[in-house]
DNA sequence: ACCTGAACACCGTTCAAGT
DNA sequence: ACCTGAACACCGTTCAAGT
């Protein structure tokens, strides 16, 4: 376990925590697009829970869309939804003997995937290796060392995916929309909180404090503003990883992200008059 | 290194790590009241640099009041201000053979310095044990493990200083206090952030809002308020650790602060209808 | 009974030995 | 030249062997 580190995550429930370790093998391309999923009797038996819920392991991967159940045949890994780039069914062009070829994209990904499932904390070069299932030296020809990869982790998940929907015009919107952006991606990924994070992070806050300059915002105020609220959004993230006591922490986040731009409300319409 | 951990507090310059070493060597009671430090001389053989950054060294902790210069002797260990208990000059009653029994708080208080002289990466049992010159086993017949033993730590740093000064009646003026006590245990201990808080931390941060009670606010949201401003505290004391490039956050923490409460004040004022 | 050295099962990373 | 197994210098903690 690192250093000062304390169990990382809250211990979830088996069935989420299953559905999470399946979730990184398809993620992986251990599993592929097709192929079966293990079945809720191989489920109960490799994990040695009950068949109940087991069966709501796979419900659960059934309601995202990531597999769907085929009669006669069993479950298995559906098509990648909107034809995603990198969302291949079958193996890449590049293929050598049934293995797909080692990079850096699918070592951060994976990574991704690993922490995600077992926890920060899980996450070790030789673990990786395992679950990449080569030697664990070949990681170092695509990364430079463990810092780097994490740093890559952090990369990827912050652009992972854009803000959904159309972007507000007004600022009080936009920050409220990237801010739930963030928080949803400390959500999905509880790793990242304790993470050195990346500038993306920082860059879309500012972005979206941009249209209240149009309003006489002095410009120095504006990369206040961005860290202020990233600032309590990392905060919250953070003690969702305190520990198994934890409570929900979604409607603390929603009161608190309301006061503090509140907050900036009141200081960008009273334009104060000093510097 | 600790998993998914990154290089622990950005470096400092040189001068504040060696003074750092040297506190902790002081708080540990390796050098103790009235025993002399290290001369500029000595310093700077030791560490490899020169007189005139061996001699700042000497006078930050000068200034702090740790040590006192006596002429013709040297620099030597102040005694402890305002004779607080714990702070005892010479050896403990119970000892034995010269060396001070190992305790518990002996252990924790021993920690608290390692961590913040070294980073909280480089808290081990192992560097522990060696900085008190005992068998690392023997810190297990006081200690349960490490994960408790770091929560001893954040337990030990919330209870070591109470506010200072009086306590303002206004919830505005007692949650900034509060705020900003919080803010300077973090710097103070930059590990801290990343680890699992007590519940102390939340308790006074609540104990703070208790005065808008009168004003009619629901009770139902003063654990909200708290957890807001105790979450922006911790997150930019996150961010303080997230490198060697990371800016002054001090004018950040004031500014973002001032907003947050801003926020709670027209959330109080209005005392809104709906629950 | 108390204490702790050796051992175990891990780390991240270097480096030289393989192909 | 490319790849990687063995080795090094660490971890936290168990456990049996010492006193």
């Amino acid at each position: 376990m690192g250093v000062l580190e304390q169990p990382a995550a809250a211990a979830p429930a088996p069935y989420r925590r299953i559905a999470a370790e399946l979730r990184a093998r398809i993620a992986s391309g251990e599993i592929r697009t097709g192929e079966k999923v293990p079945s809720v009797r191989q489920i109960a038996q490799e994990w040695g829970i009950t068949a109940s819920t087991a069966g709501k392991v796979l419900s659960v991967l059934r309601a995202e869309g990531l597999v769907r159940a085929v009669p006669g045949v069993g479950t298995v890994v559906a098509a990648a939804p909107g034809g995603a780039p990198g969302a291949r069914t079958g193996p890449p062009p590049g293929r050598v003997n049934g293995t797909r070829p080692l990079t850096r994209d699918r070592i951060v990904r994976t990574a991704v995937a690993l922490a995600d499932a077992r926890g920060g904390a899980a996450l070790s070069m030789r673990a990786l290796a395992a679950e990449l299932r080569v030697p664990t030296m070949a990681l170092y020809r695509h990364v430079p060392g463990k810092d780097d990869l994490v740093a890559l982790m952090a990369d990827a998940v912050f652009a992972e995916a854009g803000l959904s929907g159309s972007a507000p015009a007004g600022w009080r919107g936009r920050l409220e929309a990237v801010a739930r952006h963030q928080w949803s991606l400390y959500r999905r990924h509880p790793w990242l909180a304790r993470t050195v994070l990346p500038a993306a992070a920082a860059g879309l806050m500012e972005w979206a404090v941009s249209p209240a300059l149009r309003q006489g915002l002095e410009p120095g105020a504006v990369p206040r503003i961005a860290a202020t609220v990233a600032s309590y959004v990392r905060g919250v993230a953070v003690s969702l990883t305190d520990g198994p006591a934890t409570p929900d922490l979604d409607p603390f986040f929603t009161f608190g992200l309301a006061r503090l731009l509140d907050g900036v409300h009141t200081y960008i319409e009273q334009r104060p008059a000093e510097p």
